[in-house]
Parts: structure tokens; C-alpha cells; sequence
DNA sequence: GTGAAAGCGCTAACAA
DNA sequence: TTGTTAGCGCTTTCAC
């Protein structure tokens, strides 16, 4: 028949109006579309509803979100936006609704989370530019207050000491957001100060998009002169010139298993935070290549 | 004070919502997060919450979808997921929610909608490669059953007629679906029909990715041998290789003024539909330049 | 088992 | 003006 129950009405007696919220930095940036779509996949599957907001990385936009959220009397919430040391772990933890953290996570707070694994992935990316002959390695980190930007800064570190190469302090230069012109920018402070390197780590594919643009500036070519790698593996990175050689993350995957937990969460309030790490894969395009002669003298 | 008033529960009684269903066929195709990003910053500046859909291009997917909408009392509704004699029409009028297109429209109904003016958009890429010195131009044209396919194709050969060339039947090649396979198929059928060819028309940036694949195939250049343009200037069309000479719609926008034509759809259920067409503006980069002698001579 | 009634948080209509 | 009440569509309780 022509009849459809309203959940809202329902959702007034029951208290559960099968509505998430979903808080995410920007949807235009290319990396979280396949999240979103990971996450709504399974949500719609389960009968949930999953309401959104772009904070533009804005702790003011967020809280404002995450009000009108609370508003809405969401039944749990999924945060792709964490800062470490995350300023609105108190307010979640007084709206007292369930929380998954999706691709970043804040310090500390036992909040369940689904995250690439960025040590091993950077780790990925290094061992496929030392196997390829690089010694003199650089890395873009991303910003220091994304758990990302940290743990890939520390995979850098951890992978070239597992590899016998040395670590200087000149070596790696934190970009200020993950931004192509932030990338740029870092990149020129790193060749500035480690003009012999012959290899750039990426701490994702946007900063790697400025390294390009910094080599094309200073007449260096990639890879001949300069290998980079990113890290993601977003969409059309196989397009870029050169073809990006990076490393992939199960974005949708990932955005699925965060609505899974989260639905856990909610049918179970009492279980205890879980992590999911999940297994990135280095994708080789045109970008890395053995490191040249001339580089090699630096 | 902590009060926050629950928006089902005035919904319930009210009959407004204060929510509307956003129908997209795919978030993870880079054309339509910008058009997501205006209809939302719009609407929630009004105070409206957005939950949205993908469809795949499905018929049955949004149909659950605008099930599951109507389900939720949504106040209105944006649709970008259009088809030439949309087979839903008659589902939207028996909802009676106002509804608003974007992007695409269908043939008749009178529902409001936001276009690019896609004859204009095409006549921009067919004059600038005419400037150029191309006279014997063809065109990956987009799938026929979206008012984008049909609306390029008739703007192709319009504007050809226009510059004085000839429009022949062979030089226009159907893909079957927006998509970067579908497009370099649909350049194998044209280049075998009309291999003098000197330039490329494609209906979209993906349609104009898959002529890039099917030059690289035959060992043609671009644009030294085939000059190409896009439709859309999609998020990094400036970083492919080549960089996409493309005609640039204006697709944040697109979506803010959908959102704004439904928001007074909304508030004022007499007012007749308009069509509003934005304007596009061709973006010159390094897909296309002067035919060489080789392919002139054909 | 089946059926009636109360109430979730809000607003609109009405009474004072 | 201000205060009270009925009822939106549903679920849950409780009575039968």
C-alpha cells in the first residue's frame, strides 16, 4: 500500500531516529568523496540516514555542525576532521552520542577509529626508493597536528633508519596544511636545505602535486632528477604528469568499516573503543625511477 | 541555556522538515562534489539540513532513494541525476515535494532548473580550435539520454555550421556512458570513420581522458597530431597530461543557485518554474594547438 | 493473544 | 498579551 512510517515521528518516541551525522573537512577535496560513499554505502544498508557537513578544517564550523547534529538528535556521528588534542573531545563527550574517527585520530580519548597504517605505508614508499638505488631521501610532512601528518613524519624516520640510511634533521619539512601550494612551499625549503637529494616522500598526494610544482620551477624533472611519491592514491593520480607513484589507502573500505563500528557502537554502547588499521599498497607509476648520476654527486 | 529545539518534533507537527534530499548519481565522480558543496553551504545558511543519495545512474536506486526521502518528509528536493523523459516524473508530482534540477533536465514537466548553457560551452571550444587553423573538427558527444549529451551534440553542429565547416555524419561519435572507457571507445569509432580528424570535441573532461587513451594508443600526440577539449574543467584537469583545454562551468554555483531556486520553490509553492543557465568560459591550457601538416593533409 | 491509551517535543489554535 | 491544551505519527505499555 501506499503507506511509508516516519522515522522522525518515530524517532520522537524511541529515541533513536537512525540518523548519523557525518563531519568531514571538505567534500571537494577528492580524497573524501570514496569515504563518504564507503560510509553511506553501509549506513543506507542498515536503514540509516547520514545528514553531512564540510568544516573547511574550521573548529568553529565544526562545533556549529556538530550542534546542529546534536539538534537533530543524531544517533551516532562519524568525524573525519580529528586535530590531535582534538579541542572537541569534551563537547562529544558531553553530547554522550557515539563517535567513530575516520582516516585521522586524536591522541588520546578511546575513541573507536578506522586509520590507514601510516608507518608501514611510508614505509611502502621508502623501501620502493631505496630499492630503486636512492639514499639521499627527503620528506614533505604533512601538518603536525593531523595524527597523519605525525605518524607518516615517524614512519619516515623509522623506515630510512631500517634501511641504514641516514636521517638528518634536514631531511624532512612539515608542509602547513595538505595543500598544493603548502606543498610547494615545504618542498622549497627542503631543497633549499638538502639540495643533493634525489628522492621526495610525500606525506600525501596534494603535497606531492607541490613538489612537482617546485622541481618544474627549479628546471628539475621528474623522476630523472628528482623521484616523489605521494600518498592515497586519489583519483586520477595515474593522470598527473608524471603518473603518480603513491600509496593507496582503501578509502572506501574505510569509510564502510568506520559505519560499521559505529552501528556496533550504537547496538552496544558498552563496547570498549576499538582501532582498525588497515593495510595500505604501494602503487608504482611513472614518478620513481632509479636516482641519476648527476643527483647522485649532488 | 543547553536547550536546543528538536527540529522532527516541530517537523511533526508543522509538516516543514526543514530537510531536503539531494539525488546525485555518483559523489565519487569529481564533477558533482563542488555542485554538493553550493547547494549545501546555501541551504544551511537557510537553516535547512541536506541528506543525499547516489543513485549510479540507477532508475531503481533513486527510486528507493526518493522513497526513502519522501519517507523522511524532506520539504524539497535537488536532483542532478536527470534523464531525457525522466521515467520518475510521475513519482515526483505524487509526492508533490517541490524539486529543482541541476546540471541536467528532462525534456518537459516545468521543474525549475540551473543549466550550463551547453550549446554556448560548445560553441566556445569549436571557435577557439577553429582560431586555431582546425577545419576538419570531431565530436565525442555524450550519452543522448541525458539533456548534456543531446544539448553538446546539437551545440557541435550548430557552431560548425556557424564557422562555415563542414558537419558531416561521421565526425560526431556517441558514448554511451560520461566515462573515461566509454570515451575511448567512442574515439576509436571516430577516428576509424574519420581519421583526417585534426581536433576533438569531447562532451566532458572524462569523455576527453578517454581520447587522450585512444591517441596514446595509436601513437598519436596531443596536441601535436589531435587537439582535444573537455566540458566542466573538473577538479586537476590542469594537471593531466596535457593539461585539458576545457570549457569551465561554474558548478559551485550551479548548485547554490538550485538551492536558492528551491528554497523559493519552497516558500512560494505558486510561483511558475524558471530555468536559469549559467554562463561557461573556455580555459585555454596545453590540449590543444594549431593542426600540424601531417594531419591537415590527412 | 488483541486493542486502547499515553506520551515523545514541539507548535498552533484557542481561552482567558 | 499570556497560558493552556490538543494533536502531529509513531511506539510502548498496560489493560483486557
Amino acid at each position: 500500500m501506499g503507506y511509508t512510517p516516519d522515522p522522525a515521528a518515530a524517532g520522537l518516541r524511541t529515541r533513536r531516529t537512525h540518523t548519523v551525522g557525518i563531519l568531514i573537512p571538505d567534500i571537494a577535496n577528492p580524497f573524501f568523496p570514496p569515504i563518504l560513499r564507503g560510509i553511506e554505502s553501509v549506513l543506507t544498508e542498515a536503514g540509516y540516514t547520514a545528514i553531512s557537513a564540510n568544516t573547511d578544517n574550521d573548529a568553529d564550523r565544526a562545533r556549529d555542525a556538530l550542534d546542529r547534529f546534536a539538534a537533530r538528535r543524531v544517533d551516532g556521528l562519524v568525524l573525519a576532521t580529528a586535530v590531535r588534542g582534538e579541542p572537541l573531545l569534551a563537547r562529544l563527550r558531553a553530547l554522550g552520542v557515539p563517535a567513530v574517527l575516520v582516516n585521522r585520530t586524536v591522541g588520546a580519548g578511546g575513541i573507536p577509529a578506522v586509520l590507514s597504517d601510516d608507518a608501514a605505508g611510508i614505509g611502502l614508499a621508502v623501501n620502493h626508493l631505496a630499492d630503486l638505488g636512492h639514499a639521499a631521501i627527503g620528506h614533505v610532512a604533512g601538518p603536525q597536528r593531523y595524527s597523519t601528518g605525525a605518524a607518516r613524519r615517524a614512519g619516515f624516520h623509522t623506515a630510512l633508519k631500517a634501511r641504514g640510511l641516514p636521517a638528518r634533521r634536514e631531511s624532512i619539512v612539515s608542509a602547513r596544511s595538505y595543500e598544493i601550494a603548502a606543498g610547494a612551499r615545504a618542498a622549497r625549503t627542503l631543497l633549499d636545505a638538502f639540495p643533493k637529494l634525489t628522492a621526495i616522500v610525500a606525506a600525501n598526494d596534494l603535497l606531492a602535486l607541490g613538489c612537482y610544482d617546485e622541481l618544474k620551477r627549479r628546471r628539475l624533472a621528474c623522476p630523472r632528477d628528482v623521484s616523489v611519491t605521494g600518498f592515497n592514491d586519489m583519483p586520477f593520480a595515474d593522470r598527473f604528469a608524471p603518473p603518480l607513484t603513491t600509496v593507496r589507502v582503501p578509502h572506501r573500505m574505510m569509510g564502510g568499516e568506520a559505519a560499521r563500528l559505529l552501528l556496533e557502537a550504537i547496538a552496544n554502547p558498552g563496547t570498549p573503543a576499538r582501532e582498525i588499521r588497515l593495510a595500505p599498497e604501494l602503487v608504482v607509476r611513472g614518478s620513481t625511477a632509479p636516482p641519476a648520476r648527476r643527483s647522485l654527486k649532488g
